[in-house]
DNA sequence: CCAACTGTATAGTGTTTATAAACAGTATAC
DNA sequence: GTATACTGTTTATAAACACTATACAGTTGG
């Protein structure tokens, strides 16, 4: 992994390791950072430069791979699957809605600016429809 | 609390009953929902309600007290307080940038198209900067 | 084969979550 | 004032979870 695919744990949060560190691997894999064929580093590599245990590390690959994102088998390192668009589930969609509302009553909560959240919602809406 | 501020637990998701109330709860309170000087349920008619044990809301109550959003004290219900804005804050700006962004990956991984998904914060957008 | 790498399995520890039951403050009717 | 019915609090317990430690087992390349 390189640069663009630098994690950051934060052992203080209130998110254990092992989620952050799915989250932001799943969304290099979203974003294509990481595109099918590539090769994971090792769970020992990547726990040393977290500074965690390796099960942590390996406990988030194979959450990973039960979404059908990566390939894990013994004694090979992982590797990132091809992956088509899942089918569209109501139920995803209205659970989205909800935390998206969430999130932003948390952000602002916590003293973000609506301005702030409206340059990035619509920074990010840019990115999805180009 | 009327039929706006019904509040939805779901027992088998991944994220805890106590947040689930916690995050639902400060929803209604940014949102102007829940306004100051409302009284919040008790937390045994609250609990009853959800189908949780009332130390569960409890402790979300204590959370939100914490915040800063409700007065909470002995013997008397739990009531929402006047509360300004907090300051800016740039690490809850760049916690938000990076959680949002994780949450559209995620959304996208179960199968929430991107249309669906640019919908969503456009219409978030528009209530933001009316 | 062997050395150095990969992930796996099991067990142990501390933390968090949710419940239960006893406790204690407040309000109101009488 | 005091009984009663409401409020939230405290302490204890059990179960689930997160993280670590250590021994194991498959794969690769010399």
């Amino acid at each position: 992994m390189s640069d663009d695919t630098q994690i950051r744990i934060d052992l203080d949060a209130t998110t254990p390791v092992n989620r952050q560190i799915v989250d932001q691997i799943r969304t290099f894999l979203v974003e294509g950072v990481l595109p099918a064929g590539a090769d994971l580093p090792s769970v020992r590599r990547l726990a040393t430069d977290l500074g965690v245990h390796f099960a942590t590390v390996a406990d988030a690959y194979r959450t990973l791979a039960e979404e059908g994102w990566l390939e894990i088998s013994h004694g090979r390192s992982a590797r990132v699957l091809p992956r088509r668009a899942p089918a569209p589930d109501r139920e995803a969609d209205s659970l989205f809605r909800r935390r998206l509302r969430q999130l932003i009553a948390e952000a602002r909560s916590q003293g973000v600016s609506a301005r702030k959240i409206a340059n990035e919602l619509d920074s990010l809406l840019k990115g999805l429809t180009p």
